[in-house]
DNA sequence: TGCACTATTATACATTGCAAGGTACTGTGG
DNA sequence: CCACAGTACCTTGCAATGTATAATAGTGCA
């Protein structure tokens, strides 16, 4: 898959991912990667990120199939933030698409 | 607009407006920009690239209303290369959506 | 003990959109 | 005649972010 279609939907997908329920990395990067592929170098950094800018708050649990779990979960601001990405992934993914339409539509043969 | 969600995706818009008829930059900057913003300093360095990894060939036509345009017009391989990339963004954008309906949908309040 | 799976973290790199700057042509109004 | 707006192209350096790669470490099983 593209990877440059990646660029900032990760963000995206997570904050969405973790308006259900809390979520830790290790889930996160197969929750996603059902959709498309990624990888736990791209998770973690960006994981990191959001929280170091107040979107999630962090909690350690203990696992009994490895090490502690970091559980993230969205503060208030996350969750704003999520309706805003989501907005305007909508608003984005729509122009992309009529493009395609009308560009497919009037191609040339 | 999230400048993140572009990346890659620019790509795909010049191809695909060029599938319908062959365009210059100039124009497509302001097509593009009617769904999203964009600016020049991307478009010239994009079409560019494209241009010499074979998938446009240009040519100079005189305008009345300005310098000449530069016109660029699809290779084989820049169409083989747009349907390529026409799908990848449908399969893509489908999953980012099914991510954000089951998000939504099982939202806790 | 060794291995597979789970789980986190860190570093260096590649790609690509953008701001900011520049060049140059045409037509219009003062 | 000259300033200006609109058209049209181009270049440079920067910022953001996904990835590869690697290191670290716990659990349970053969």
């Amino acid at each position: 898959m593209n990877v440059q279609f990646k660029k900032g939907v990760l963000t995206l997908c997570v904050l969405v991912l973790t308006l259900q329920k809390d979520r830790y990395g290790y889930e996160l990067v197969h929750t996603i990667s059902e959709k498309f592929l990624i990888a736990e170098g791209t998770i973690y950094p960006l994981l990191r990120r959001l929280t170091k800018e107040g979107y999630f708050t962090t909690y350690l649990v203990e696992s009994n199939e490895g090490p502690p779990r970091k559980y993230y979960q969205l503060t208030d601001i996350g969750q704003e933030y999520a309706d805003e990405l989501i907005q305007e992934w909508k608003e984005f993914s729509l122009g992309v698409n009529q493009l395609i339409e009308e560009g497919i539509l009037n191609e040339q043969k």
